[in-house]
DNA sequence: TAGATTGTTAATCGATTAACAATC
DNA sequence: TAGATTGTTAATCGATTAACAATC
């Protein structure tokens, strides 16, 4: 263990090594090992090991990780061990899609608004929701304390929207747009765009 | 210029500075450097010229990068100068809106057909799409020969279903089921999990 | 005990960047 | 010409992995 800042793609595995804990425990497992981990994943059980042992040490010699415990470790380390409240801009397909899925709230996030600008969309109900104008994510945003927005929206509009959301103190952007937001560097933002993992996969298809 | 494999970190960021040319593009710009690049992004500019050296020479010294040509460039590399025919399975709220989606085309892809097993999805239309059952799959993908295939289902069945497009011959797997999937080393896939975003963000919101 | 697996060190591997000659 | 910027080399930095003592 140690106290230097962690590197960034040391914590991006952690919640893949969560998510395949998880599997496991859904098959009724209680115990793992970091080369069983390192089958499932595509890396190896030395970095499986390495980076767990930036944040302590979880397993037992001869026999591997408890996997409730590990589980537990890692919502911990990753700060998910409460609900994160998240809001999302944009009401178009992909943001009602996301209001709609129901993988976020077994994983710490709980989307909790949703906010669009035109004016046939507002008022709208999504799942539980009613879609409120851009007007009101500044209330909401400080009403609610959220830290972390989901950006659903053209690009055109991203860097605004993103100026705005970093102006009312969102520490965390996951970003749907494509377009490279330029933000502070205290504010973390996780890129998602479809078009970007299509046009890399496409070189190899020679 | 090298033969020699050209790394996958390298590859991932071609889209980047091809959608950043775009961007400058739509803003009248003829010639921009790699130090504009770099700013931008969020990169070094060493990096963006060592990456593009891999490729080719395609700037000129004391000028930069002609625009269009760099782009044309790019497009050859990414092996995007012709339109890819897609399909997706899952036609739930994810995969009607990657249908709708209209930032694809531009960028080197047309989803053609969309999947689903459920019997009320089966026929419904979807776009300019209708959905078809997933015993359609063998036979669109034979037919219309595709290589690329997006993968919007539950993680439960995921990776029944990437056994079954990789058993077809599909070559490039954009998935966004929660799942780590485990395919022959041939087959890309690429993960969009919104939930890993999420997690790895959260770390840092101490 | 014998076998298995951790946590950690040191070596290796690979990616990034600083620096600069070449040259537009 | 003077200024700017490329393409490339070599150095640096950082990430991965092999190996193994410790120990369950």
């Amino acid at each position: 263990m140690s106290t230097q800042p962690i590197s960034d793609v040391v914590i991006s595995r952690l919640p893949l090594y969560l998510r395949t804990l998880e599997f496991l425990e859904k098959e009724g497992r209680q115990v793992t090992s970091s080369q069983e981990l390192a089958t499932r994943l595509g890396f190896s059980s030395a970095q499986i090991r390495k980076d767990l042992s930036y944040f302590g040490e979880f397993g037992k010699q001869g026999t591997g990780y408890a996997i409730p415990f590990l589980q537990s470790k890692l919502r911990e380390i990753l700060n998910i061990d409460h609900l994160w409240e998240v809001g999302v801009i944009g009401a178009g397909d992909l943001g009602r899609a996301l209001v709609h899925y129901q993988g976020f709230a077994a994983q710490g996030f709980r989307i909790v608004a949703i906010f669009d600008d035109a004016p046939k969309k507002i008022g709208m109900a999504v799942g539980a929701l009613t879609v409120q104008s851009m007007g009101e994510v500044a209330r909401v945003v400080r009403e609610s304390k959220l830290q972390i927005m989901i950006l659903a929206v053209p690009a055109q509009v991203a860097q605004a929207v993103a100026n705005q959301l970093v102006e009312l103190g969102v520490r965390a952007i996951l970003n749907y747009a494509p377009i490279t937001l330029s933000v502070p560097a205290a504010v973390r933002v996780y890129y998602l765009d479809p078009v970007v993992g299509l046009q890399s996969m496409a070189y190899y298809l020679k």
